[in-house]
DNA sequence: GATGTGCCGCTTTTT
DNA sequence: GCGGCACATC
């Protein structure tokens, strides 16, 4: 490990680098005063101090004399970067002092690979034969294009059922993460589709050819778009040259593609630093490859040193305990056992209920008790495999007033009023987005897809949008409806008007049609007004259209918004959105086989390998409590003198027999509950339903 | 050509 | 149990 250079010396007393244990301490000083630095890998086990010393680094290189401009942070998402830079900026105010030229750090470059990725391409778009004013599809659209060229393409009416839009955009996306041949993504994933490699080969070619002619781009083409840029011998090495580190956080769930674009900007490796576990790696589905971090070594031109850091400062040894008991079945990784001096006598519990509603009520129960026991709402966590399994906790929660937010599965993109709004700014933006576009005028009663796509066409062909919609002609039954869409899209065309006016501009415009179509539309208007605020987050239009597509907001109190910032409350979260974090008190729910591994994912082994990390992730989140929940999902109330074997069945394959020493069992009933589980007569049951009845009569 | 109604299929995780 | 899609009607 090379030491600190004398010149860089500080006061021990301040020194923010004296915290650090010797692999984190290794990792931070890794080749500092060298002349070229080598590729880094460091291997970060749950809970071990990653985030801390990957900020300590940044803060070290620019100690140390690295341009701050010149940093590609790459991190998993937008939150992740703004807290990177944060405590890195924490780190040199320690250093340098408060006020000085270091009181608040920016890092210009410190964003997701996709966000980099838009801004890159928008720079060098001249470059690559790229109109700049492009838009950005999400999820919704990419699949809306999919299925219209797919419908176009005559493959939505064939006597044999071609696979769904979203099946073809999931097929077309791996094969662009991935970079593996069609056939060879059809093989291995979709294999019901393996007769349709022909057809669907002509649909990707015209779905590509349709974003060009729209001048968009989906999620796929910023990354595709970056790689083919690094990988052009003329472009690659200007890319490169921009920075002279990259560091690339949470590197077990970047994919193939992405592992290039690093490569493609820096093939030697030099300033390269990629910190993950490969014991964390839980985005398979969306084309990771847990091989990119075991095989950085060698990937660059020059080997990788490599840092593994395996004392955890967050769980108490018990819960590491069950932890690393769970991942020791993993197959392929890099060896590590995490370990703690957080010595504790409270194993993790694994709590054994009848089902679902009961489950709710006992974590409602514990959540409430580990408050009165100083435990505030915020540092408890709920985490759960899928979105919806939190439905009936949140009835649960609401109905005794425990407040919460809930993070992923968020669907407030997806509203179609919020849609509606961004359709217009969107169509403003880029008229030659069709999608955009197509989903805007039709807002207007009396215009369908036919005028819709007579409209679109007309547009297409003129120089000057806005004229072209003002001159169009509408059906006569809309012409006073058109007149005002053609007013509203004269303005937002109009260069030099001030964001975030436009967005209320369209905001009044969408109010009528808002109350013509939707019965609440009190409550989506409120929504509206959430979006409003989130625009005036941002400088212009084309910045906020790009980051709410790339970063959606993340949270959501049932639509409560923003005002509960300094209230207490719980967090409910998919074990996906809890990576990263943790909580004094975490609740597991539903830990039976089915929920994890999800059945949706037990179709390879290394699926179930997947679900395997996701236990691991889910479970190393907790710092001081841990309680998994087993509800006996089949419970029937007759034979509940059999439900211990059953619940024995149900649990999750992942916690074996052996593992059990490692957790406190209990199961739970409570008291009210029993008291109504007692057979109640027949004759009393028809009774009560009968009154029930006969008071409407 | 736009709008309303009924049926069928599906149902994880996210940039 | 919900939404998306196709068909039939106005």
């Amino acid at each position: 490990m090379p030491a600190v250079p004398d010149a860089i010396a500080v006061p021990p007393s301040d020194d923010p680098f004296a915290s650090l244990n010797a692999g984190q301490r290794a990792a931070v000083e890794h080749d500092i005063g060298a002349a070229s630095v080598r590729p880094l890998l460091v291997v970060a086990g749950a809970g071990s101090g990653k985030t801390n010393t990957l900020a300590h680094r940044v803060a070290r290189l620019i100690q140390s004399g690295a341009d701050p401009q010149r940093i590609l942070l790459l991190t998993f998402s937008r939150r992740a970067a703004g807290e990177l830079s944060q405590r890195a900026s924490g780190v040199l105010q320690r250093l340098f002092g408060g006020g000085g030229a270091h009181g608040q750090l920016t890092l210009p470059w410190a964003g997701t690979f996709h966000a980099i990725g838009a801004r890159l391409l928008r720079e060098y778009a001249g470059s690559i034969g790229l109109d700049p004013s492009f838009t950005i599809h999400d999820r919704g659209d990419a699949e809306d294009l999919m299925g219209l060229v797919r419908h176009e393409t005559g493959l939505s009416g064939l006597e044999k059922r071609f696979p769904l839009k979203g099946t073809c955009l999931s097929i077309y996306s791996r094969v662009v993460n991935t970079r593996d041949s069609l056939a060879a993504v059809l093989q291995a994933s979709f294999p019901w589709c393996r007769e349709w490699e022909a057809q669907l080969k002509t649909l990707f070619g015209a779905y590509v050819d349709a974003k060009q002619e729209q001048n968009v781009l989906d999620y796929d083409d910023l990354l595709l778009f970056w790689a083919e840029m690094a990988a052009d011998p003329a472009l690659g090495p200007v890319l490169g040259s921009l920075f002279d580190h990259v560091l690339v956080d949470e590197y077990q769930d970047t994919n193939r593609l992405q592992a290039d674009i690093i490569a493609g900007m820096k093939p030697d490796g030099a300033g390269v630093m990629a910190v993950g576990d490969d014991a964390q790696s839980i985005y398979a589905f969306r084309g990771a490859t847990v091989r990119n971090i075991l095989d950085f070594p060698k990937r660059f031109t020059q080997p990788a040193e490599l840092v593994t850091l395996e004392r955890n400062y967050r769980s108490t040894q018990p819960i590491l305990d069950a932890s690393n008991a769970v991942i020791a079945g993993a197959r392929e990784r890099f060896a590590k056992n995490l370990w703690t001096d957080r010595e504790s006598g409270i194993k993790p519990c694994l709590v054994l209920i009848p089902d679902e509603a009961e489950q709710a009520r006992w974590v409602c129960r514990r959540i409430l008790a580990q408050r009165e026991a100083g435990i505030a709402l915020r540092a408890q966590a709920v985490l759960f495999r899928a979105a919806s399994h939190s439905a009936a906790l949140e009835l649960e929660l609401m109905r005794r007033n425990i407040p919460f937010v809930k993070f992923g599965g968020l669907k407030f993109l997806e509203a179609a009023h919020i849609k509606d709004v961004l359709a217009v700014l969107r169509f403003a933006q880029n008229p030659s987005g069709r999608m955009a576009g197509f989903r805007a005028v039709q807002l207007i009663p009396g215009i369908g897809p036919a005028s819709a796509t007579r409209l679109l066409d007309a547009v297409g062909e003129a120089t000057d949008a806005a004229a072209a919609v003002e001159a169009f002609g509408a059906p006569a039954r809309s012409a006073a409806d058109w007149a005002a869409f053609g007013a509203l899209y004269r303005r937002l065309r109009t260069p030099g008007l001030r964001w975030p006016a436009d967005i209320e501009l369209v905001k009044q415009w969408y109010q009528p049609h808002l109350e013509r179509m939707h019965d609440d539309a009190a409550v989506r208007a409120a929504d509206l007004e959430q979006l409003v605020q989130l625009a005036a987050g941002h400088g212009t239009r084309e910045s906020f259209l790009a980051e709410i597509t790339l970063d959606p907001p993340e949270a959501t109190s049932d639509r409560a918004g923003p005002p509960l910032l300094d209230e207490d409350y719980v967090i409910l979260s998919t074990i996906h959105s809890s990576k990263g974090q943790e909580w004094s008190a975490v609740y597991l729910l539903n830990v039976v086989d089915g929920c994890i591994p999800s059945d949706m994912g037990t179709g390879s082994q290394d699926e179930i390998e997947e679900e395997r990390r996701l236990l691991y992730v889910a479970m190393t989140r907790a710092k001081d409590h841990l309680e998994l929940v087993v509800p006996h999902r089949f419970f029937v109330k007759q034979q509940a003198q059999l439900g211990d074997r059953h619940m024995y069945a149900a649990r999750t394959r992942f916690i074996t027999p052996a593992m059990l020493k490692h957790f406190e069992e209990s199961a739970w009933l409570d008291a009210a509950q029993q008291q109504l589980r007692k057979p109640v007569p027949e004759n009393v049951r028809v009774l009560v339903r009968e009154r029930a009845r006969n008071a409407w009569k």
